[in-house]
DNA sequence: CTCATTTTTGATATCGTTATCACTAAACGT
DNA sequence: ACGTTTAGTGATAACGATATCAAAAATGAG
């Protein structure tokens, strides 16, 4: 039940011991090399290479208060939506010494505001528990308990793919809501007629979706319809395999009819194409189909798929550099927009 | 240049000092509930939430002897076919109170036996540095160095996705030469008379492709043909843009054709069938396509892709039982092989 | 009411590293 | 030759938590 066992690795004082020098010296021999005489040096490498040692960085992070981790929250990790991102925040951290310390919250217990510990909470805890320089946020916490949680600690805070009202410390972002409204005004422009939108009812994909549906009302005049997409606690799944619940739903509401779709993602706007080949459906033909994120699969696919295209991995990136900034004192900005575009390929 | 601010975050003497008792009462609080008086803990609780007090998980480990950490080394953060191994960790790492240490060696530098510090070296140097629980790898480093690095290290390190002659440690992995052979005789077996292999020529890629060639050679007296994936180091890319790269190298090849394709997963398979579509070659009628993985994508793609099952969410999960067990001085197997599945679908 | 027991609290050492200051010996200028 | 700098090294004290042992306070038995 209990891990008990406990090897020992190599210390900083073995190699002291084994090269019959001080501690610092060792230390020194890798942290500040000049200060330490050549053949000293040379003498201490050698034995950290043949007994292989590796420095405690978590020792090292106690006292000099940097713990070269970045945290990166994601709501789940399979989703693809995520993956440019993490590699961005990865590349960052190898770039920068850092490590890259992922956390999914997908099916950690506990929705959106239900007060007590929820999910979200429990997964910040543990990552605000390992110090880490700086922490990425892929979506904002809705929980109370959780946002003041991030608020009260000391580390940096960057929130990404939003724009959100109240931020909890720094942003590098977009706009949901203008990238909604464009795709709203392409398919106005394209003669749709009816408009529908599937996503969750929840996190970035409801700003979406509310600013989809008020754009398409202010330029048609005609109601959008809102096809829910199934949802685990506040987050989407992102399956490939959700076109059929698509057309299922779709079919069922009261106008059940659309001669175009926004989908919240690549991922789901592939489900949709894919079902609609499935059913004989013309794509873009009987029902133009456009996703978001701009993912490796939407140019490649047959027919290659139109859609909004974020620049993740930047997001990533900058995140990180808001928190490097932070972390040096350099006042930068807090808030960073990335832009946004439409790329019109074949499915709309 | 260099990072120089320090926040404080609250401690435990903080929280001693606020509520005028002993750090060990405090840490007894949180960490031992029912050695302190009731009236006493909830005083202390309450000074915790009120100034978010989270415990530092990395001087924790320091005396603990556990960092609670559990490392996975992928080839790259983006690569689709390890998500679900990601989550698999991920997920034992919340039931059990670890947290995800994500490493990728993607564009690390230096490529396979360079010698002095590989990319894989680094990235290993980093992971152990941690003092991770234990260490999960997606694959076998080739590197000697970074192999004697792992060997040298009291980490349990346990390797997936393959069946080594010389594990490092333990393994939990799956057989890719009995999978590859399985899908040669199944293409003999429906009548294809020419068939080729897409994937990279490292890794482990290269075993299926051995096995693969191998195996056609013993049932049709035929050579396979190997179309090579770009890699980057010793990595393929695997991207939904590989398919015109695969027709364009066949056509270019010895002997241009083939009416049947194994792909080293299930991202480049789909990239394959959406370029045939493209050029309006029938799937499976002109070429039948077999993936590796059985990604969300494989099942709801049209058509729907024929391939081979991983239980790569279940490989995670069982690596990190392995690493448990190991802690817990429970004496286990120290090799654990996954079935994989020829799933019969649409495109072969 | 006393002694033994249990519950509750505290003091101290420790993990492996780094920051800081102090010291020795060699090198330097005048 | 003298003090003064410089290079090289070491001793000690942190960092924030936990393990361990010891002490104090509360409880129970007789």
């Amino acid at each position: 039940m209990t891990d008990t066992v406990k090897p020992k690795p190599t210390s900083l004082r073995d190699i002291a011991e084994r090269t019959g020098v001080s501690v610092m010296t060792v230390q020194r021999a890798i942290g500040a090399p000049h200060l330490v005489a050549e053949k000293t040096r040379r003498r201490i490498l050698r034995v950290m290479q043949e007994v292989g040692y590796v420095p405690d960085r978590n020792a090292a992070s106690l006292v000099s208060r940097s713990s070269g981790l970045v945290g990166l929250v994601v709501p789940s990790a399979t989703a693809p939506t995520f993956a440019a991102e993490v590699e961005g925040v990865a590349h960052f951290g190898r770039t920068t010494g850092r490590d890259l310390l992922l956390a999914d919250v997908f099916g950690s217990g506990g929705g959106p505001g239900d007060g007590g510990n929820s999910g979200e909470q429990q997964v910040l805890r543990a990552v605000l528990g390992r110090r880490p320089d700086g922490i990425v946020l892929t979506f904002s916490p809705t929980d109370a308990g959780a946002r003041e949680l991030l608020a009260q600690s000391t580390v940096p805070i960057v929130e990404t793919w939003d724009d959100p009202a109240e931020p909890i410390d720094m942003v590098a972002g977009i706009s949901n809501d203008a990238a909604a409204r464009q795709v709203a005004r392409y398919f106005a422009n394209i003669g749709r007629r009816r408009a529908a939108f599937f996503g969750p009812p929840a996190g970035h994909a409801r700003t979406r979706w509310t600013a989809f549906a008020d754009e398409w009302a202010r330029v048609t005049d005609g109601e959008a319809i809102h096809v829910p997409l199934e949802t685990s606690g506040p987050w989407a799944q992102e399956r490939f395999g959700s076109g059929p619940a698509f057309f299922d739903r779709l079919d069922g509401s009261p106008d059940g009819t659309a001669d175009c779709v926004f989908c919240s993602t690549d991922v789901t706007a592939a489900a949709v194409v894919f079902e609609a080949q499935r059913r004989g459906l013309g794509v873009p033909d009987d029902l133009a189909v456009c996703g978001f994120g701009d993912l490796d699969i939407a140019a490649s696919m047959t027919p290659a798929l139109t859609t909004v295209s974020v620049p993740a991995r930047d997001m990533g990136l900058q995140a990180c550099e808001l928190i490097a900034a932070r972390r040096a004192k350099r006042s930068g900005p807090r808030r960073l927009l990335l832009a946004t575009h439409l790329i019109v390929r074949d499915s709309a």
